[in-house]
DNA sequence: CCTTTATCTAAAGTCACTGTAGCTTATCAA
DNA sequence: TTGATAAGCTACAGTGACTTTAGATAAAGG
């Protein structure tokens, strides 16, 4: 029976994270010893670091629910996993493309940047001045 | 004299954005008319392009304040504004190689798949065993 | 005047946690 | 057995940058 700072060291994942984790129905609800403290077995831990790995390659939690339900389920096919992280490998992908856009803009700005007064200082210029920008960077967030 | 809807429209800001970047002090308090709307001046729109275009650019809004900061006071040397950019990219730069690790390890994930059952599914199998990935990929987050 | 569209406030919800306060339990040496 | 310390407990607030909702009021056009 381990408690639950030996799951959270053996995993990398904080205390109150897998209680957090128990409370979303992530983690199932762990037994306690008399006093009220949960305890768990082999098989929690390692869902837990089936959880922290998926975070670790950005699986949002409703997809590694679903492919917790999957691999609760070994007899149906792989397709669905296969499609989640198909899917999950798109939005990397397109983060990265957008990003890229925003590093090659970033640079373009401070290269032009010449340690002037804020007068004629370019990085907000280019801020105030959609116009001059070379890419398109049309939505927000990562 | 321009309407919140207004202001909306020409820098593609929700509405509710605007009342929020006023709420934390980002945006001055509007002027309003005798009903309680609030109306705008042109360098009111100036300034929340400004917002708008760092944002898209990927600075937080503690970063943007400081740069409208420097942006109000013309006579400062534009060091400060420059560190800011480059501190951006140098995130910028970052998250890129993070995400270039996951979707090298995503992409390993879904060629392996051959399409069988969940029990040899190759997707599920890595994420359960970490020790498999070629890649290192601690941290969480983009 | 009436209808439609725009705007208002206040509060809660989102995601995935993290942090805090104020307790109680477990463990180990003396 | 005692007492210190470490670990755990609940409940709730806070993070960033908004978005959504509900219910009410204002403005504009015909």
């Amino acid at each position: 029976m381990l408690a639950i700072g030996t799951l959270s060291r053996k995993t990398g994942t904080k205390v109150q994270t897998i209680r957090y984790y128990e409370q979303i129905g992530l983690m199932n609800e762990a037994g306690r010893t008399s006093g009220g403290q949960r305890r768990y077995y082999e098989k929690d831990l390692d869902r837990l670091a089936f959880i922290r790995h998926s975070r670790q390659l950005g699986f949002s939690l409703d997809s590694i629910r679903e492919l917790l339900d999957l691999s609760d389920n070994p007899a149906q096919s792989c397709a669905e996993a296969d499609s989640i992280a198909r899917r999950q490998l798109r939005q990397v992908e397109q983060r990265i493309k957008r990003l890229q856009a925003l590093k090659k803009e970033l640079k373009r700005m401070v290269a032009e940047c010449d340690g002037e007064s804020v007068a004629e200082c370019k990085v907000l210029e280019v801020l105030r001045d959609h116009s001059e920008c070379l890419t398109n960077h049309d939505e927000i967030g990562a």
